[in-house]
DNA sequence: GACATCACG
DNA sequence: GACGTACGTGATGTCC
């Protein structure tokens, strides 16, 4: 008989919530080998489990341990603040199925499992720490959550089992600036963007802790808030003093849930060995069954190794393709059928064939949709009579079509339906073509966006390639339908039959990667990237793209002409230097003048034999000759004019007079957008010359320009995720960070230190983030290799944690084949197990990745937040350039929409990420873009 | 169509 | 000890 809880006894009480999402997020994705149930969160927590009961806690060993978890979504708190907790992003759909099977696995280890309707894990956390306190004995709770601290002393601490550290009174008091009596009056006036805890407004934790520290406590400080001499703060406290008052209760733990068990009914118990093997075994966990098995002198049970049986539906490569299956539909009853049969399933494929690539002039020709794998038809619409070759026959549109108003008044509900799925294959280029029909396309799944999130760095995301790859068939080339060169036709020339096979087969092949796909993605782990990085993005974009940006050609033509005249100016000096007459333009004959002709050192051959003439060469050769610097010059000019202001203005749209360019969602492996026709990502800035062409993009009338930037955002990234804590302090001082890492490095303190000094630090920054090596950086600052090295050593050594970055970072690309951003995006490193300078590449790649593509998530998830962020204003968002948004504004709405539009970029992070380091955005605005930035 | 070059973050 | 090396893109002109 026991004697009950008491005095010697010691509770430890698991935050179930916690060891779930760490679980969760620290394992590859895996998945139960015989159905493709993920698993992966299951695994880790039962390891976690099992190492904590195992494990030796010294004088701090548990006599009564529970695991404790949240149940439903709605507790008390919701009902005193309807949005508490309201902007917590949904839970990845591959660790909902999870949650029960950890409870399941909790009860398996004969360990208590509690939860309570209606209240959150942390009260019934503080209700049993308050009745196992008043009962003489000690508490551990295992958790690092904040929120938990309100209860620590007296015999209850709290552990952080992932850092081993065990938090007390002091421990509370480092972290809040008060004693954990205190905590909550602290936290109701800091407030918490996580949970959504509103606080008071400007207060966050350090001033919160100075206020009550001087008061005594929350509602002493409330009282006497008009003596506190600071009067935004005063103000703040004395409006906001009902949602302070509100917060506190939000954030205030009950101690006196109803529980439906005792202290007592937490005793330490030792597992059932068959009941615990019975749910690994079913769980599949090899190596953790024989582990447990071994420790409990049972013999583990046997794990049948099958594979996954078929899918109860036929798998996509059972049903051929068909081209001859294919309907060609030619009315509108033969129409209303397969758009019933999208009714019936929920889903519709759909493709669209069109006069061209460019989704601003191409006018649609014809529509495709498949419903099941085979069943996929053509709906022509605006096909041409080529049979009839004369002169004006040619246009006439083909026998046997729906009219095209038709056929989009039928299939317009159908793509605007909320509860239709719409399937495509790069679903951007078909939702612009609708738009200009006046149809939107929504809700919408993309199997390009599909494959890159489960795919970037493994292979492309085009039709052939996930056709071929997935399917095992190649689809019909569109070539020899269009032909090549001056004699190729644009899609509605081809005969209506072949359009078909080709058109229809498009969709059918879309249709079976989604059904592939689909699955596939929870497995992954990557259904939040795709739906909240990817997906989301499409409309976006299709939008910014739509809306253009305006060009003026008069200011291009300009440019070209002085551009053309001083070319010709510089090409006859460089001919008259070089004593012949010759291409600048041709690298090739340039080398025979500059390393033949003039004998000039440094002439060094690539691997196809000819001379290097690089601007880097060219600026060596420029110290001891003219010609070099012509030459440099003739080039500088020739880029800009053949790049820039002449062909920016082929791409003036003439019934807009904008430029429309194209962003390519999966463009980059990093999860960086790429811009083409044209490339508006690059136009120049860095030279005072470059930079003059940004003033041909221009406002409407009574518009301005605004251009928001991320500040440092891959370096501030780097602190964060290296965990590198002088960086960290650096960026919340505000500092000069290449002036703070000069000053670090080289022992100049601030106030002495020099542009050339600050410059190096620059470049040794840069090269931290780009998998700095001795020989790029040497070359970078043009020193001896030797020297670089010394850098790059002294670097790691005072920050150690760019190292450990780095290495850790190699080691996980080279075990899982990939790496990932802090919001879970995968690039795969393909190449990183290689051998030879391969090698190399993919190393550095692997480094750069994280951080690159993690500061692309955050501009993704700015921009996603942003069309409804700036809602009603008279503001559009024109462009992204990497870490830049640019908008076109009113003027009279400038300041407002800068303060909107920086608070989505400056907080894109929340709530998925919390970043160490704030982010901070710069704004500009003006009539042009040089202006603007 | 490959290659070299150079524009951007 | 030698090998090659900064990360990520797109557009243009030359030359075969």
């Amino acid at each position: 008989m026991t004697t009950g809880f008491g005095k010697g006894c010691h509770l430890h009480l698991i935050d179930g919530s916690a060891f779930i999402f760490r679980a969760y997020h620290a394992l590859p994705p895996l998945t139960r080998k015989s159905d493709g149930l993920p698993i992966g969160a299951v695994s880790g927590f039962c390891n976690m489990l099992q190492r904590y009961v195992d494990g030796d806690h010294g004088p701090d060993a548990p006599t009564h341990l529970a695991v404790i978890f949240d149940k439903g979504s709605h507790t008390f708190r919701n009902d005193m603040y309807d949005l508490y907790k309201a902007n917590r992003e949904a839970m990845p759909e591959d660790l909902r199925p999870q949650i029960p099977l950890t409870r399941q696995a909790t009860e398996a280890f004969n360990i208590a499992c509690k939860e309570l309707e209606g209240y959150e894990a942390d009260d019934i956390i503080a209700t049993l720490a308050c009745q196992a306190r008043q009962a003489g004995g000690r508490v551990t709770i295992v958790s690092s959550d904040k929120d938990l601290m309100q209860l620590v002393g007296d015999g209850v601490e709290m552990l952080d089992a992932m850092k081993n550290k065990r938090i007390d009174r002091e421990g509370v008091f480092e972290k809040f600036g008060v004693y954990p009596e205190r905590v909550v009056d602290v936290q109701a006036l800091a407030g918490d963007s996580v949970d959504n805890v509103p606080g008071a407004p400007g207060i966050g934790i350090k001033t919160a802790a100075l206020l009550i520290n001087e008061f005594g406590d929350l509602e002493t400080l409330l009282d006497r808030a008009e003596e506190i001499k600071q009067p935004k703060r005063r103000e703040t406290l004395i409006e906001k003093r009902d949602q302070i008052e509100l917060s506190k209760r939000l954030v205030q733990l009950d101690c006196e849930t109803p529980l439906d068990f005792t202290l007592d009914d937490l005793e330490l118990r030792d597992p059932d060995p068959d009941k615990l093997m019975e749910f690994l075994a079913e769980m599949e966990f090899r190596t953790l069954t024989k582990r447990i098995a071994d420790k409990l002198g049972v013999e583990p049970p046997v794990i049948a190794d099958t594979p996954a049986p078929a899918a109860d539906e036929p798998q996509a490569e059972d049903i051929p393709f068909d081209a001859s299956k294919y309907e060609c539909v030619r009315d509108a009853a033969t129409l209303r059928k397969w758009i019933d049969q999208a009714y019936e399933r929920g889903w519709l494929a759909v493709d669209t064939e069109t006069t061209g690539l460019n989704e601003m002039i191409a006018d649609l020709v014809g529509i495709s949709l498949c419903i099941e794998p085979g069943a996929a038809c053509y709906v022509p619409l605006t096909h041409r009579d080529g049979a009839s070759d004369d002169l004006f026959g040619s246009d006439a549109l083909a026998e046997g079509q729906m009219p095209l108003d038709e056929a989009l008044q039928m299939l317009k509900p159908v793509l605007k339906d909320p509860s239709i799925l719409k399937i495509g294959q790069n679903m951007k280029y078909d939702a612009k073509i609708f738009a200009r029909y006046g149809v939107d396309v929504t809700p919408i799944d993309d199997t390009m966006l599909m494959s890159y999130a489960m795919h970037a760095g493994e292979h492309g995301h085009g039709m052939d390639t996930l056709s071929e790859r997935y399917l095992g068939h190649t689809p019909i080339p569109i070539k020899p339908l269009l032909g090549s060169g001056k004699s190729a036709i644009t899609f509605d020339k081809v005969p209506i039959d072949e359009a078909t096979a080709y058109a229809a087969e498009d969709a059918d092949i879309t249709l079976r990667l989604w059904k592939l796909f689909k699955p596939q993605l929870h497995r992954a782990q990557v259904t939040t990237v795709y739906e909240t990085l990817e997906r989301p993005l499409v409309p976006v974009l299709a939008e910014m793209e739509m809306h253009g940006i305006k060009v003026d050609r008069d200011v291009l033509s300009r440019m070209s002409n002085a551009f053309a005249q001083k070319m010709a100016g510089l090409e006859a000096e460089i001919h008259e230097l070089a004593g012949e007459t010759f291409n600048v333009g041709s690298p090739a004959q340039l080398g025979e003048i500059l390393f033949d002709k003039m004998s000039l050192e440094g002439g060094k051959k690539g691997k196809t034999g000819k001379y290097s003439t690089g601007a880097d060469v060219l600026e060596d050769l420029a110290t001891e000759h003219e010609l070099p610097r012509r030459v440099l010059d003739w080039r500088q000019l020739s880029k800009l004019k053949s790049t820039y202001t002449d062909a920016l203005q082929t791409h003036i749209n003439p019934d807009s007079g904008r430029v429309h360019t194209s962003y390519a969602i999966t463009g980059a492996n990093t999860g960086r957008l790429a811009s083409t026709d044209p490339n508006l990502q690059n136009i120049p800035v860095r030279t005072e010359e470059g930079r003059r062409i940004r003033e041909a993009f221009i406002a409407e009338p009574g518009n301005v320009l605004v251009s928001l930037d991320y500040s440092q955002i891959e370096l501030r990234i780097l602190a964060h995720i290296a965990d590198i804590p002088a960086l960290k302090q650096a960026f919340a001082d505000g500092l000069d960070i290449h002036a703070m890492t000069a000053s670090e490095m080289f022992d100049v303190p601030l106030d002495e230190m020099t542009p050339e000094i600050r410059r190096k630090a620059k470049a040794i920054n840069f090269g931290v983030i780009y998998g700095i090596s001795g020989f790029g950086l040497a070359r970078n600052l043009r020193i001896p290799r030797a020297e670089a090295q010394g850098f790059i050593d002294r670097y790691f050594e005072r920050f150690p944690g760019i190292r450990r970055y780095m290495d850790d970072t190699i080691a996980f690309a080279k075990e899982h084949g990939y790496v990932q951003t802090l919001f879970g995006r995968k690039i795969h490193t393909t190449e990183i197990n290689a051998k030879g300078p391969h090698a190399g590449f993919a190393r550095r790649a692997a480094i750069n990745a994280p951080i690159q593509g993690t500061a692309a998530d955050v501009i993704r998830r700015a921009m996603v937040r942003m069309p409804e962020a700036i809602d009603g204003l008279p503001a559009k968002m024109l462009l992204q350039v990497h870490d830049e948004l640019l908008f076109e504004v009113a003027e009279d709405a400038v300041e407002k929409t800068i303060e909107i539009a920086r608070d989505v970029m400056e907080n894109a992070p929340d709530p998925a990420v919390k970043l160490d380091v704030k982010l901070t955005v710069d704004a500009g605005k003006g009539a042009n873009w040089a202006e603007a930035h």
